[in-house]
DNA sequence: AAACTAACTGAACATATGTTCAGAAAAAAG
DNA sequence: CTTTTTTCTGAACATATGTTCAGTTAGTTT
């Protein structure tokens, strides 16, 4: 046997990716085989081999899509008037667009160390860009008088840790809405901000 | 060769956790071997076994040590009077707390999926008991009427979750002292839960 | 229909893994 | 000093790992 019935790189390779990224974020990296990964799309081992040139680019181009998409949606919202707003368009843009992807999240997260050096700097950079994105709102809301922040950038990583702390018990299904989850974590960062 | 020199099992037996607890949260347990671990300590893979069963249960005993530590330490903070006050002193007891055993917190964090579904439940439910050690102060909080809420368990791990956060950034000799990075993350908390 | 290309198999390679255990040496007990 | 016990070695076991590649077939082009 060789090439399979119906065997496609454009539907293969996502499929790929697909379920890498359940996988990784289940069981993390480390414990996940090529094997496994493989058997999860009805292929074998080698013909992963395709689409990646190995184990960790896999991991690192799961994590760099997933901020580079993330950084994508983010300016893709409407800039805004004040900082008030502004805090609380990000607040809810970041719950609602996190608990649309737990796996990608988690993986990138959690599995930082297993990057090499180069592309752990890489994905830290991009993490680090849309920390920005933040502490810009944050600054001028210090700036209008409208917010009372000792340190900005503390703050901001306060924040983004409050939010992604969702994801540790948020399930779709539960007693509260994702609706009524944002409003919940913007009511706390708003007057843990404000003057 | 058999024995060496000096072994004894009361030095090897917490230097053998000490490797482990350091190598898991550098690497992560699925990627640390017995072999790494007993070469830290200058000894063969197969002296492991005379401290623990297996690799599962040495992963295990040390999240429980460090949560059984944690629970132990907060007990022994002195009770307080008021929501407050209680709550400012459980807000720096847990931010120095962590602060001074990093590796074991991150593990107690990171490494849950690789228990076992029972060494997980036990592990959970420790953590449950100290979240309620929180949210017991926030519903005190609330009935005194100095906090305003709307959902205190959410509430709970929002705080832990921000508090959490410093152990990403904060490094001992940076440009905040302790005390002061206490202080900021207290002003924020205090704010967020204020009436 | 023939020639070409893309996608995959299956086996192999070298190495690493967790764990067990008989035996040896150091330490403790008598 | 002799015996017993504790602690460790070194080799072995079965299995798993990431990765490579010649060969084979499905799909595409001519």
């Amino acid at each position: 046997m060789a090439r399979t019935q119906g065997s496609h790189s454009d539907i293969t390779g996502p499929r790929i990716r697909e379920a890498a990224l359940r996988l990784f974020a289940q069981h993390g990296f480390a414990a996940v085989s090529m094997r496994q990964i493989a058997s999860e799309v009805g292929v074998q081992a080698g013909a992963l081999y395709n689409y990646t040139a190995d184990k960790q680019s896999l991991l690192f181009s799961l994590m760099q899509g997933h901020m580079s998409d993330l950084m994508e949606a983010w300016q893709a919202e409407p800039s805004t008037g004040n900082a008030l707003s502004a805090l609380e368009r990000f607040v809810r843009f970041h719950i609602r667009y996190h608990m649309e992807r737990p796996d990608a999240v988690f993986i990138a997260y959690m599995e930082l160390r297993n990057l090499s050096e180069e592309n752990f700097a890489t994905i830290e950079s991009m993490r680090g860009g849309y920390e920005n994105a933040l502490e810009a709102i944050l600054k001028q809301g210090v700036a209008e008088g409208a917010f009372q922040i000792p340190d900005t950038k503390i703050a901001t990583l306060a924040v983004i840790a409050m939010l992604n702390g969702v994801m540790t018990w948020y399930r779709a299904g539960g007693r509260l809405s994702l609706e009524e989850v944002e409003t919940i974590y913007w009511d706390m960062v708003r007057k843990a901000v404000a003057a």
